[in-house]
DNA sequence: ATGAAAGCGCTAACAA
DNA sequence: TTGTTAGCGCTTTCAT
């Protein structure tokens, strides 16, 4: 490797010493204007560039902040990297990304990995698996640790650490309210996430609003792999005369709005559809889709300045009270309802 | 912060030097197995894990790989990310992710960022900024510092470095072929990405067959924006009597498709449609979406591969020949064709 | 079998 | 105004 410049290799060559340059690169006042100049004329000659490393190591800060996210080939999950991301890099933070595909195993061994000393902090979602087994000891170690967490969308009551969440269960009964209200009567809902705790917010809130309104009914579908089931939603829709259809998540609505077109229902004449997540498929489906909007990209981005607040306004003594913010849905209204 | 196990500490406790500790942890044959064991036991005690960063700053080796994307929303770089991820952590490297989000300023601030010691190659495609200004630079001092650069996709003949590549004309090629085997005449390609290579090499695919084909013809739409421009499409479609569309980028077929549809074409009967990226759009499209896969999963395994390869047999004096290597396409066949 | 010491590149308190 | 020194946590060569 082409040897990176140094401070000890320039205050060589300008008969200075390390500390000297080290202050001059800074503009310290105690410098004069002269050798300031000088040093920094060398540097830019050689285009000097403080080795990262060396500087973390030396003030137990790395400008870093950890990742964990549980998919990224989830729209959803996509976004709201890309809403850290915004956020991180405009306040000179950089990101180190893992994926821990919905894996305990996999959620344990990246949070190991980057809590010596490698990040300042975590931004995290829980995965499917770390929240059926709910062992949850390897927050809190890090927490002990005083390195921040920042739970997002799936998080956990019982980790003490700041968490941003969507509001799903007024979401789904805002949604729901919405089929109701343009004449909707027998609703399906939909949904690959019953496991999870989004998945059983967003099912409660549904059956709130139906049961308590007079002569409406809802019926659960829960589908392990929409794929290898769409023959069991197509007889499902058909069987129970469905008028409306909840998808819990992004891909749900959009494989039940492709089999009621198939089966040659209009939509949203015969069946109204509204899915979750505001993503590409929603934008791109026929029609298309009236979805929930997580409003994913801000999520991230309020996710990320609260580590970073917190980060920044160091206050190791006051005990920190843990904070969640609750981001608000909005129902973006399409073509597949009325 | 609660104080991290040091090295010292244990020495300390122990009542050896910091060396013998150190030289325990790696099982060194030069020291008992008595002492082994006691120093493993009070590590495992305190859970001690060595501070990565004074590792890295020791060995000039970071076990990371800076990975560049042009963006995170577009479903094939999330799988590529997804691919470089699975190889990197499978190896024990991890990633820095950062998305230029098509800027040349932020690419080049990121690559710079990270090339002071942060991390050991990168992986990366070129923002479209960057394709279009031809500024390459940059890439060529981090080559000069002989720090490795694996480039997919979005790749530069004018950058000696290594790359992973899909046969875009190739690929395209063998759509048109395909439309015009099952009867198609007047054929459309549809592109947002018109200043991009690979935009480029798809159009040239098709104008190459299109033009040794007798009684067929190939009309090009360029598109800055889908949303905007769904009336331009409509009535180019309408006018023309397109009977078939080739989408050069995930969206432009999807919405091509959701066009025809409205105007009431029956698909693929009276208009078949092939897209680019095998993403969700194309599986939960109605029809679902004929596609050129790109094996963006297996690109992004095979980049990191290359990358590691290079990292792990270190050979500075041997000239290293660059080497590209191109990822087969394949039509993946569903029901908006014929 | 164990330890001392130097050094990775940088910062900062303290001396001169 | 500049320089010396110690130290961040670790590895490794060279004593002992």
């Amino acid at each position: 490797m082409r040897k990176k410049v140094t401070l000890k290799q320039l205050s060589k060559e300008l008969n200075l010493s390390i500390s000297t340059v080290s202050k001059s690169l800074k503009n310290d006042p105690e410098i004069s204007k002269k050798t300031i100049n000088r040093v920094h004329e060398l540097a830019n000659f050689y285009n000097y560039k403080p080795n990262a490393l060396a500087v973390s190591l030396k003030n137990s800060k790395t400008n870093t902040i950890g990742v964990l996210l549980p998919e990224i080939l989830n729209h959803f999950y996509a976004k709201v990297l890309f809403g850290i991301e915004q956020e991180a890099s405009k306040r000179g933070y950089r990101i180190v990304t893992c994926i821990t595909d919905e894996s305990y195993k996999k959620e344990l061994e990246y949070l190991e990995m980057l809590n010596h000393s490698s990040v300042d902090g975590f931004i995290l979602a829980l995965s499917q698996e770390t929240q059926i087994l709910n062992k949850l000891d390897h927050f809190k170690d890090i927490l002990k640790d005083e390195i921040p967490i920042v739970m997002f969308d799936r998080v956990s009551e019982e980790v003490d650490c700041d968490k941003v969440i969507v509001d799903d269960k007024d979401a789904s009964k805002r949604a729901i309210k919405y089929l109701i209200d343009t004449g909707s009567k027998k609703i399906a809902v939909i949904s690959t996430i019953f496991d999870l705790s989004v998945g059983k917010l967003r099912l409660e809130g549904a059956l709130d609003i139906v049961s308590q309104t007079k002569g409406v009914t809802l019926m659960e579908l829960p589908i392990k792999n929409l794929e290898a089931e769409e023959k069991k939603i197509e007889s499902f829709l058909k069987n129970n005369h469905i008028d409306a259809v909840l998808g819990l998540d992004e891909a749900a609505a959009a494989v039940a709005m492709n089999i009621a077109n198939k089966l040659g229902y209009k939509i949203p004449q015969e069946i109204s559809v509204i899915g979750f997540t505001d993503g590409l498929l929603a934008k791109h489906s026929y029609p298309k889709l009236t979805t929930v909007s997580q409003h994913a990209e801000k999520l991230g981005a309020s996710a990320a300045q609260m580590l970073l607040e917190r980060l920044e306004n160091n206050v190791p003594k006051i005990k920190y009270k843990a904070k969640t913010e609750i981001v608000k849905t909005s129902l973006i209204l399409r073509d597949s309802t009325k």
